[in-house]
DNA sequence: ATCGATATTATTGTATACGATATGTTTGAC
DNA sequence: GTCAAACATATCGTATACAATAATATCGAT
């Protein structure tokens, strides 16, 4: 199937799309690409499909698969989305996860504070995406562990946008030590509430981010 | 892509791996499947790859794919994760699903009851999985009912072995009861409650079942 | 006889060739 | 000049051909 080259083509394309260098509507051409990646036609269609199953493009029969980048509206239902994703995990991760979780889900915390105070932005989004992970992994269901990192992923680009907001990261820190706590205390419905909020948070933040935009034309 | 021909085979696949006429483990093999088919290996890969990629088959580098039925603990899981995005779906439907919605969740629950008085199975489960969409579309959230729908349709043939559980119907369509009272309320977290024990309790049910066929050996 | 190395075979992965359909263009009629 | 129809072209969908690799069988040595 989509062995060595093809998938190795999917996870090219799939960063290209996620960065934005193809914008909404583009069609990807297959010829175009595939003299591109010097290959033939073959592996360049198995990588389109995979980019289409997970729903970062639109195929329309007989015409070709073009680029599907959410809009606004479908943005603000992957955040609610991952929001409610994150609760879960959450709330299965306050009675399973194990004392070496927690220990870890500490110190990434740990790092991420001090990211912040060295105003690392970098360094603090990547352990900032790593303490989410180790609670999904927290969850102990590696169904709905593999899930919630697919739309992480997937959300990756927009949750950068939304870096700058003024006392967002403080706010955030303060949001991760409740979060640290429920799950300390095992309290499932408080860490549930807690992350729910945490990512929601983000939502709107973008929500405000693109009414600002909105506005400037 | 895979337009006509290889979605309509994937189609048929997934209802055959579905209904489960093909074993954990078992190869498919292209030819085989092409000669069936009476198509060429083209469009059996390109359905393949839809298997592949929702998790019904796994794909081997240079090997092929095999078919790959979730085992019990996989099961439990998708269960969990099913009760926590259906929770989700009544935490948002209970402040945005539409006059017209409710009717139609009063009207689908009356014929779930009567099917039920009739010990008509088969119309009580197709009526009960409508009545479960209708409360994942009205989260009006595209994104999450898409997800839901998903999970619902891979569930599908295990809800219906734990049908026969004594007892179970009737108490069933008193959850109902309850999560429709909630909705109207417009209740979020009694409905997401509701929700979570109503479906939560489908995969108990299914855990019970596994653990008497392992006594039975 | 068993184990290992080599050769054969089978099957996947990729390239190319062919066929079908949609898009764009040209031509002709009104 | 505009619209419609037929034609040309481009691109997708499928079939076949070829290449690469893994599984299997055969042969030989100890």
């Amino acid at each position: 199937m989509e062995t060595r080259r093809a998938n190795q083509i999917a996870e090219t394309l799939e960063q290209l799309l996620l960065s934005g260098k193809y914008k909404e509507g583009d069609r990807l051409d297959e010829l175009r690409l595939a003299e591109h990646f010097s290959v033939s036609r073959t592996p360049i269609r198995e990588a389109l499909q995979v980019l289409v199953s997970s729903g970062m493009a639109e195929q329309i029969p007989r015409r070709g698969v073009f680029v599907r980048q959410p809009g606004p509206v479908e943005l603000m239902e992957m955040f609610e989305t991952m929001a409610e994703l994150e609760a879960a995990c959450g709330r299965f991760a306050a009675t399973r996860i194990t004392e070496d979780g927690l220990h870890k889900l500490v110190e990434v915390n740990t790092n991420c504070q001090q990211a912040i105070l060295n105003l690392d932005y970098g360094l603090y989004y990547s352990e900032n995406e790593i303490f989410h992970q180790i609670i999904y992994h927290g969850a102990a269901n590696s169904y709905l562990e593999r899930q919630a990192l697919q739309l992480q992923k997937r959300l990756k680009p927009y949750r950068k946008m939304q870096l700058r907001f003024r006392g967002r990261l403080n706010q955030s820190m303060a949001e991760h030590l409740q979060i640290v706590t429920a799950l300390q205390k095992g309290n499932a419905e408080e860490a549930a509430i807690a992350l729910r909020a945490h990512v929601a948070v983000q939502g709107e933040k973008f929500h405000q981010m693109m009414a600002t935009l909105n506005s400037k034309d």
